[in-house]
DNA sequence: CGGCAGGTTGTAAACGCTTACATTTCCGGT
DNA sequence: ACCGGAAATGTAAGCGTTTACAACCTGCCG
């Protein structure tokens, strides 16, 4: 390995003046720079990382931790077809952000079979490994309500942390949110008011994820405020395209007369009751409507498209990274929550002419708590609002 | 910050005693033991990353490159519409792999505005990048022919360093890729040898990358193979969706009659080409047969569903994890490259029935160099066989 | 009771860099 | 020539770990 003494004893100069001539501070006479910068390219020298980060006491690098739902057995777990594009779009947002600032990006799956948060030992792990991560970073974004808010608050103490996605109900750490609530509030509206459909069946996402909860309960602000319309079942999936079809199938199974509509809580989910409708010759948007969140790329590719929320994730990205940034460079800083507006994307799942495809900007909703709002120490199950009312196919 | 120092004092301890409790390496007392585990987290110690790579000598951290084609500005870049699917699954797959020897990923996209090959200022500016990342890892995995093979070479004498999907023809360095070629052909074979289909058209991805040559030059072994097929046009995309849509429309406009099948490099074109022929009101695979490559989430779920190769993405990554983790061990390793098999993806648009969705792996073929493969300096570009037909829509 | 082998703990030297401070060199003005 | 000060360069002290080696116990045997 090369280092610095190398380039040094090769130059004939000492090791300060390599350093000066590498970050380009201080005076350095020309001829000197010209010396080392040959000696520099003839050794091949590259700066240690590792020595650097000590020395400078700063890392320059930051962690992405991202979670993942998955099916209950880990060998379910299909990279090929299951990329969930959410957390792709970040990743790819969060990198075009921090590349600007000459930053490194780590990046961490939590996967389901890691943090079932019921389970003590394992909660115990997914904490050992994030702190095994917060030797290498700067500062963390965390995705999502992986972890019970206190151990998110301890974490914070310890390092720069943003949550992503996750629960801007949480006031103790930096949050910041694409605006679900609104999203979903409007989407719902839509098909009740615009639409005329009062009979709605939910398949919804598992109750770990914040964003699938916030989504829930603007569903059943929605029926509350729409005398007439009701919710006639629901099913909790964990986000994947097989999830989708399971709580089609456990819709149907159920029997009675077709809901008007069905609430994805996920695009992938949708797509996946699409399929399942399809093969079982169901129309859609003429027996029954679909609907999802998110907009990921295949939405407007399925048959008929998916009408959808769109969010916005690189803009969340930005935000996120920006707002690390502020944490960094001063820690006492007040913890923020922010809600990033999302769009409604109408395409003829729901019913609307094909080509409306318009995007509308939801405007925020000064969002009423809900009048059952659980305020138990599991946060955010909330499950709460919906769970009054009947549900023919729960899990 | 929370030292060793600290732990130590609190302790009443050496630093050596707490390094050996923290490692569990090297015998200490029960009770020694437990003061100073209780210590560490009375004071929440967690190492400091930097410090452990510089005294160990290794950051137990990999790198990976990933390539990006985009439109030719670079604000066309639009992450939400476009994740690119392959590199995703690639992450997620690298990520898999390497969490069990407790590594971390540090991800780093290329993006084609990074790269012109041509430009020689900024293929300066990309391999700064690479060298301020190789300072911060143990070796690299990096995707497709992004570098020059010398620039390639001289960096893997640097630093450990692995190419994914990239061109096997390299033998310089460690290249793990899936067969493209034999993937391509059995794709291409089926279309002219089961479903008799004659006159070809294709649409290309960039000539910087190698995956993309591989595919076009077994299209063109397979029309050479069976006299009185023939390719009727090309075109060059850039792996994306509005790029499909570009193919066919020049398709389209060259005139004349439709030709019998178009073949996509990847299946985000094919996408694009069914959506922009249905438009059109052009019945597939009744007027013409429409094929990609890669078989990414999407494929499956537009109209009609897409016969494709798939690429075994997840086994790509853990050999390539391997591979480097052996160079890591030991530099002096000869230089290997492996070729993955891929499988034939039967959906309808190639004319199949609906439902035959098998799956059939694609043995190896024994590849015939092609006449006029190109020796020259700028590496891949390997046009050659195909530009000897006549273009009816070059760009 | 001395000595010795283990087991246990402490000391100090790396690791490769940044940077405050000390030292040398250079230059123009007298 | 000489001097002062600015410019250029060198010296050395960290940064927080790991780890070879030294030092110290402890208890047991002779």
């Amino acid at each position: 390995m090369v280092t610095l003494y190398d380039v040094a004893r090769h130059a004939g100069v000492s090791i300060a003046t390599v350093s000066r001539v590498l970050h380009g501070q201080g005076p350095v006479r020309d001829n000197t720079r010209a010396r080392v910068r040959s000696a520099i390219d003839e050794l091949g020298y590259v700066p240690d990382g590792a020595a650097q980060s000590l020395a400078r006491n700063r890392k320059d690098v930051i962690g992405l931790v991202a979670v993942e739902h998955m099916g209950l057995k880990p060998d379910q777990y299909d990279i090929e077809s299951m990329s969930l594009l959410f957390y792709d779009a970040v990743i790819r947002g969060v990198e075009l952000r921090i590349r600007e600032k000459n930053w490194a990006l780590l990046i961490n799956f939590l996967r389901e079979e890691d943090m079932p948060l019921a389970m003590a030992q394992q909660e115990e792990s997914v904490q050992s490994r994030l702190l095994a991560l917060s030797g290498k970073v700067d500062g963390l974004l965390i995705g999502e309500g992986i972890l019970a808010p206190q151990t998110l608050a301890k974490l914070a103490r310890r390092l720069p942390l943003v949550v992503v996605a996750g629960d801007t109900a949480q006031r103790a750490v930096d949050v910041v949110s694409a605006d679900n609530w609104s999203g979903a509030h409007a989407l719902v509206e839509h098909l009740v008011v615009d639409h005329g459909r009062r009979r709605l069946f939910h398949i919804g996402g598992p109750a770990t994820a914040p964003d699938a909860t916030e989504r829930r309960l603007a569903m059943a602000a929605v029926i509350e405020a729409n005398p007439g319309t009701t919710l006639t079942g629901s099913f909790t999936g964990l986000f994947s395209v097989m999830s989708g079809r399971e709580g089609t199938l456990a819709m149907l199974a159920a029997g009675g007369e077709l809901p008007d509509a069905l609430v994805c809580a996920n695009d992938q989910m949708a797509i996946g009751a699409l399929r399942t409708l399809a093969e079982r010759g169901i129309r859609v948007p003429d027996d029954i409507a679909v609907v999802g969140f998110d907009d990921i790329f295949p939405a407007s590719l399925c048959d008929p498209p998916l009408t959808t929320v769109h969010q916005p994730i690189r803009k969340l990205a930005e935000v996120a990274c920006d707002r690390l940034a502020e944490r960094i460079n001063d820690p006492t800083l007040r913890p923020k929550q922010e809600l990033l507006p999302t769009e409604l994307v109408l395409r003829s799942s729901c019913g609307c002419p094909p080509g409306t495809m318009e995007r509308w900007e939801v405007r925020h909703i000064a969002r009423r708590k809900p009048a059952g709002a659980p305020k138990s120490g599991r946060p955010l199950a909330g499950t709460a609002a919906v769970a009054a009312e009947p549900l023919t196919a729960e899990r």
